[in-house]
DNA sequence: GTTGAGCGTT
């Protein structure tokens, strides 16, 4: 992912998250790095995209190590013009699983656990919160259908070709390379992505008894319902 | 090549 830390977030103690509104679509959080570091050091750039397309979804978290230097950068971020758009840059309000936030920091951990544990109401699991948000958006957006993969490869060449060329690479981002982590993301995404054939439907089967078809359908109803009912 | 209010990953 977009961030320093191996794998998920990294260490959110104490740190001041920024929530930047308005991005453009194709901009990453290496475009966003550093012009963000320029006001303070900053733990973690990271870029919420669609699980299925692997999509920008239009904004990004920027995590600082001091409320100061936050509050700094949303001065001098807010209202600038990144990439052709002018992005908004503000505190975030929630955490990642949604805790209480101030002024970007988390003051309290988890509300939601809290509830579960005076009542017995059962809430919606994490998973369907998601999809339902995503639903809200794609019924906002156009519909995007598959040439989504196309659009992805082409990015990713441009991606590629940019960063080969090292006329592109600015000299601030060069003082970065000691953490080295960006690279090393940004190739290893590459390769990932590349190599993705992301959704492979099960093969439809034509010579299967019907009992065969019964055990397949078990495994395969959450995913895949038409061929099921048409040949019990 | 397209979208545009919003609050986040392993």
């Amino acid at each position: 992912m977009s961030h320093f830390g191996r794998s998920g977030p990294p260490d959110i103690r104490d740190t001041y998250s920024l929530l930047v509104l308005n991005i453009t679509f194709r901009t990453t959080a290496d475009d966003l790095f550093p012009l963000f570091d320029k006001y303070g050091e900053v733990v973690d750039v990271f870029i919420p995209r669609d699980r299925r397309t692997g999509d920008s979804r239009g904004f990004a978290f920027v995590r600082y190590k001091y409320a100061d230097e936050a509050q700094k950068a949303v001065e001098k971020l807010d209202g600038r013009n990144v990439d052709g758009r002018e992005i908004r840059v503000q505190f975030a309000k929630y955490g990642p699983n949604a805790e209480r936030i101030q002024k970007g920091r988390i003051v309290e951990e988890e509300p939601r656990a809290r509830d579960r544990s005076r009542s017995h109401s059962p809430r919606p699991r994490y998973r369907d919160g998601y999809r339902d948000r995503e639903y809200k958006r794609r019924s906002r957006s156009r519909s995007r259908g598959r040439h989504e993969q196309d659009r992805y490869h082409d990015r990713e060449r441009d991606y590629r070709r940019s960063s080969r060329s090292p006329s592109v690479v600015s000299p601030d981002y060069r003082r970065h390379s000691g953490r080295g982590k960006y690279d090393d993301e940004r190739r290893s995404r590459s390769r990932s992505y590349s190599s993705g054939s992301p959704i492979r439907r099960s093969p439809s089967p034509k010579r299967s008894s019907s009992l065969h078809m019964f055990h397949l359908c078990k495994e395969t109803q959450d995913t895949v319902h038409d061929p099921c009912l048409q040949s019990i």
